[in-house]
RNA sequence: GUGAAUGUAGCUCAGCUGGUUAGAGCGUCGGUCUGUGGCACCGAAGGCCGGGGGUUCAAGUCCCCUCAUUCACCCCA
């Protein structure tokens, strides 16, 4: 293998795939744009600090995933490892809070220094949502509806919803001393990883997946005993809008996130369908995040689904939603040059009607051309030989049902137009 | 960062306890068929057997290192 390779956790994406990511970003961009949301587009790359100050240390993104590089210029910038910082920073610096509630999405790739695996890359992509201004359950409900339809829109079915509350700067430190206290008393049981994050991260200890913790986090402290009674009731009013959607969630007070800015409502989104890797979407609310980061107080909420991860469930359950049909409709034949020379600007003329057309300039014979033609999926060949060299016409064969005519080189525009309409109608109605 | 498995043709994989010129299927290209495809038959191209080092008369095969992939831990999209 002298060639280099794609970096470790990177991949490339080839034409077939392509098709499929494109049209998944439509999906996404449809979804969207019917609940309101504009796109924003930020840096790849930002200031260290936004990431920093925003998700917080002690959490594994910030002290072991970033990658992180000084420019030329000594400043000290980060490749993006989640789309909210950036987006808040963004909406700041030109004052988008003016006018609220603001309705923001995203999408595009995310850097982080992890050990790939099934579903885990170091350069993945990410679309997600974000709502500003809107401190009511409405806007909970509204992003995980969201969420939730653009995975129906792929055709996926074997998703779940998990749901809980973080509580509030009231609430939520009750619990976790309760939780600090219930621990400590038996840390010499707590894994490892476990026992460190008592002290920095303590709600992390949660999620942990350690049997044994496990086992100990079944009899602790659930933060539900805690709420104050506006986080409770504003979780359930989120429960109560989803269920008048449709929409099922289970309460799973174990669920913290992986970012120390969310408050009250955090949920996922997984399917078992994925592997280890099972989460397909996350989010939540972040009520102090705009203030921290130099903004007036403003609540929001938001969420990021997982592309690749999307893309996978696709494939699990065979949906053919997302493969699209060919774009070249209509192959032009030419057997030798003078041939070439007449039909080049024929099909220039094809495609400049919005037809998708092209032609083999290797020069094969008639057979090869036609095979490659069916092949690619046009529906026509025009075809350009001795015969129709010396009258001045091509053949237009349709190459499903083998029927050919004859028409003059210049009607060859309005013929495979007409063909083409009356074959997609034809289609159509079936 | 930790553990395990796997790296042979464009793809999927054979290659037994080390033993001549490394194989198959699919795909690609060509021919049978000077101008009409999907079938059939025939043929060809394409491999420093991931990379480096070692053991041996001899390494795709055994050992070490390294890189990559996959799966799991960790964590999350």
């Amino acid at each position: 293998m002298e060639h280099a390779a794609a970096p470790r956790g990177t991949f490339d994406i080839l034409p077939t795939q392509a098709r499929r990511w494109q049209a998944l970003e439509r999906i996404i961009d449809d979804v969207c744009g019917r609940f309101g949301y504009g796109e924003i587009r930020t840096p790849m790359f930002e200031s260290t600090d936004v990431f920093v100050r925003t998700i917080g240390t002690g959490t594994d993104i910030v002290d072991k995933e970033m990658y992180t590089f000084t420019d030329r210029g000594g400043r000290q910038l980060t490749l993006r490892p989640e789309f909210t910082a950036p987006a808040v920073r963004a909406v700041l610096e030109h004052n988008l809070l003016q006018t609220l509630p603001l309705k923001l999405y995203y999408r595009g790739p995310i850097f982080r220094y992890e050990r790939p695996q099934k579903g885990r890359y170091r350069q993945s992509h990410q679309w997600g949502i974000e709502l500003f201004g809107v401190a009511g359950p409405e806007a909970d409900a509204e992003i995980i509806a969201l969420g939730m339809e653009a995975i129906e829109a792929i055709g996926v079915h074997d998703h779940a919803l998990e749901i809980n509350s973080m509580g509030c700067d009231e609430c939520r430190p009750r619990f976790r001393d309760a939780l600090v206290a219930y621990l400590r008393d038996r840390a010499g049981g707590l894994a490892q990883t476990s026992r460190e994050r008592l002290a920095r991260n303590p709600l992390r200890i949660l999620d942990s997946k350690d049997e044994g913790d496990r086992r100990m986090l079944a009899d602790a402290p659930t933060i539900d005993r805690f709420w104050c009674a506006a986080c409770r009731e504003h979780l359930e009013h989120v429960r109560a809008l989803l269920a008048a959607m449709g929409i099922e969630s289970t309460l799973n007070t174990h669920i913290v996130r992986g970012f120390d800015y969310y408050t009250r409502t955090v949920f996922e989104i997984t399917s078992s369908a994925l592997g280890s890797q099972n989460a397909i979407c996350g989010g939540g609310r972040y009520d102090g995040l705009v203030r921290e980061m130099g903004g007036p107080p403003t609540p929001g909420v938001g969420l990021a689904m997982g592309m690749e991860r999307m893309l996978m469930l696709v494939d699990e359950a065979r949906s053919a939603k997302l493969d699209g049909a060919s774009r070249v409709d209509v192959a032009f034949v030419a057997l030798d040059a003078q041939d070439v020379h007449s039909l080049v600007p024929v099909m220039h003329g094809v495609r400049r009607r919005g037809i998708g057309a092209d032609m083999d300039y290797t020069r094969r014979k008639l057979e090869k051309q036609i095979k490659a033609a069916g092949d690619a999926g046009a529906r026509l060949a025009v075809i350009v030989g001795g015969d129709e060299r010396s009258a001045g016409e091509a053949t237009i064969q349709d190459l499903q049902t083998r029927q050919r005519r004859r028409v003059k080189l210049a009607d060859v525009g309005d013929a495979v137009a007409a063909d083409l309409a009356a074959s997609r109608a034809a289609n159509g109605s079936q």
